[in-house]
DNA sequence: CGGGGACTAACGAACGTTCATTAGTTACCG
DNA sequence: CGGTAACTAATGAACGTTCGTTAGTCCCCG
């Protein structure tokens, strides 16, 4: 009894999930076939290894997160406005993908030099919009926060809080929390005129 | 070549380290023994299982933070003064010990069954005193922010950030990036009195 | 419209390696 | 000289991956 259909991307997907419970060493290709109803070995017809399914997860999760981020802030100006607007984008992203996120987040260290340069460098252009947006409020005399630095990475690291708190069966829907996150972020650097 | 003196304490220490940079599945006791200087059976003498050595590591870690999560807390009155404490200490111990934090942050799934229990027990002791203190200061008018449980989850997550940035060769000393998250943590609450 | 061949994607078996752990042995220190 | 703590050797299990093969599907040619 064949079983067909399966995808690279379904393929991925669950392997998403997986490693976001377990994490990646803790995952094995087994299990994710398992998961799909498939044996191990069925997996590399359709992905070259277990590493490139982490670096797939990894880099199609930054692309869409960079994406988001620039949408955002896409016509919004003044720093108040483009914090408010790359946080709640940034937590929005969490809320919505919260597996992708997670391994983004924990999984670094498992991948490849030359795959974890390529995603490094993703993230590292992602902080440092949100850095930039905080630095430029504070030479405008907008924010008043001692470090942006600082204020910058505080900001970056709140969205894990409402990850591991929200369910998507609750009370509020994720973009009302992300206002909520949205509003910390500027009472943090001390923004003046908005709250 | 025999190295003599190997103490159960060292062994632990070590095998933190190498958890908080290769995660705990990533880390062989081959590789905590060639740290010290061993061949890996011979930690045997020392510690039960390599399991032994993860949950040596949480509870202390967790013990010690409760400790002086209670020092800070003590004589310490009013939702603003006792919310900073607790920020100030929270970050404090994340600078001063990131791998045993690290290790407790990113580690949790790779407990037994019974260890995780015992552990998460004292981990939600931990937030639960911060999330009293934030709902407290609502309670009395202090605070002002429209979910005092988003609030706590953001101010437990924000230390991360200070970790994930702080180099104890840099140019402040920890207690005065904690001084600065415990400034953050009472803007973000929206905290009347103090700043 | 019918048949054959290419293609996709599954399978079981086996590979070399690494892992945590145990057993048995040896050497140093007090 | 006894016990502690190191060593070497070996174990079974699990891992990612490769291999040869087979089952089902689709399309093109006659």
């Amino acid at each position: 009894m064949l079983v067909r259909g399966l995808r690279r991307a379904t393929v991925i997907d669950t392997a998403c999930e997986l490693f976001a419970e377990r994490g990646y060493r803790g995952t094995s290709m087994k299990d994710i076939a398992e998961t799909l109803g498939v044996r191990a070995p069925s997996l590399y017809n359709h992905v070259l290894s277990k590493q490139d399914i982490l670096f797939a997860i990894m880099d199609k999760a930054m692309d869409r997160a960079l994406d988001a981020q620039e949408a955002a802030l896409g016509g919004v100006a003044g720093p108040a406005d483009q914090l408010r607007a790359a946080t709640e984008s940034l937590v929005l992203d969490f809320l919505r993908f919260p597996a992708e996120v997670t391994v983004c987040n924990t999984e670094v260290r498992s991948l490849d030099p030359v795959n974890r340069a390529a995603i490094v460098a993703k993230r590292d252009r992602y902080a440092g919009r949100v850095r930039a947006i905080i630095a430029d409020g504070c030479r405008a005399g907008r924010f008043e926060t001692a470090h942006p630095d600082l204020a910058a990475f505080a900001v970056l690291e709140m969205g894990n809080g409402a990850k591991s708190w929200f369910r998507p069966s609750g009370r509020y829907p994720d973009t009302y929390v992300a206002r909520e996150y949205g509003a910390f972020a500027l009472r943090m650097v001390g923004c003046r005129t908005q709250m």
